[in-house]
DNA sequence: TCGACATATCCCCATATGGGTATATAGTTT
DNA sequence: AAACTATATACCCATATGGGGATATGTCGA
């Protein structure tokens, strides 16, 4: 098997900077697909690559305004992502993370001590 | 240009969900690669494998305990996406995204007036 | 020293990627 | 209808992937 699919799930899909970058300036809006290629300079057809695969994974809609197609973000697949690191968040808040490792170099720093007395 | 590989960060790093299961496997404490084996129901080459993805982004730590190699998590890479996602939790908790969306199918069905007069 | 255990690395493969360039599709204006 | 604009798709390519299997490296026990 290969890498899984960019259009497999929002991890999959924001992995790549672009299309995290493309939902920065959505968050500002809804914006046409040239206002993003100018924004972002890059080549159209990469954009509209990228677009595809945030609209394939919903986190963002379109809209046809005229000859213009209108994208605006959906946040809500994000939630997946947020509810998973936010469990993380402790790794860089606290300063007891450390305490296990401490604990086990103690331990080996006691030497043979095989038995955890206490 | 291919995907970014996997150790470009902890974004694309944890987009393999086999990766994300072995940290939440290590935020219980400290396991050598057979426990993780274990778990996981993986080849053993392929826990290694990951284990090296998570080394290289700095997700997970190593520390030589006899012929066992113990990993522990060291979730501070995941504040950058922490930090990232944070920023759209609004979409998904507020009901006002749609806002714009709606204003714009009002703006349609009015029909010409193109002068937003209010 | 030899065998058993624990882990990492090597090589092989199918696959989807992101970028490029060219072209198709669709709407608008004249 | 023709010219023009806006967007999507098709095709080509180099690359790294995740998984498999075999094997190297390293540690412990007898």
């Amino acid at each position: 098997m290969a890498r899984a699919a960019t259009t497999t799930d929002a991890f999959n899909a924001v992995a790549e900077p672009r299309r995290r970058q493309i939902l920065d300036i959505l968050a500002g809006g809804e914006r046409p697909v040239n206002d993003l290629v100018a924004l972002l300079g890059l080549a159209q057809p990469l954009v509209s690559k990228h677009l595809r695969v945030l609209r394939e994974v919903g986190l963002v809609e379109v809209r046809d305004e005229g000859r213009q197609r209108m994208y605006r973000l959906n946040g809500h697949p994000l939630k997946s992502i947020h509810d998973w690191v936010k469990n993380y968040e402790q790794s860089w808040t606290q300063r007891f993370e450390q305490l296990d490792v401490v604990l086990a170099e103690l331990k080996e720093a006691e030497g043979g001590d095989d038995g955890n007395g206490n």
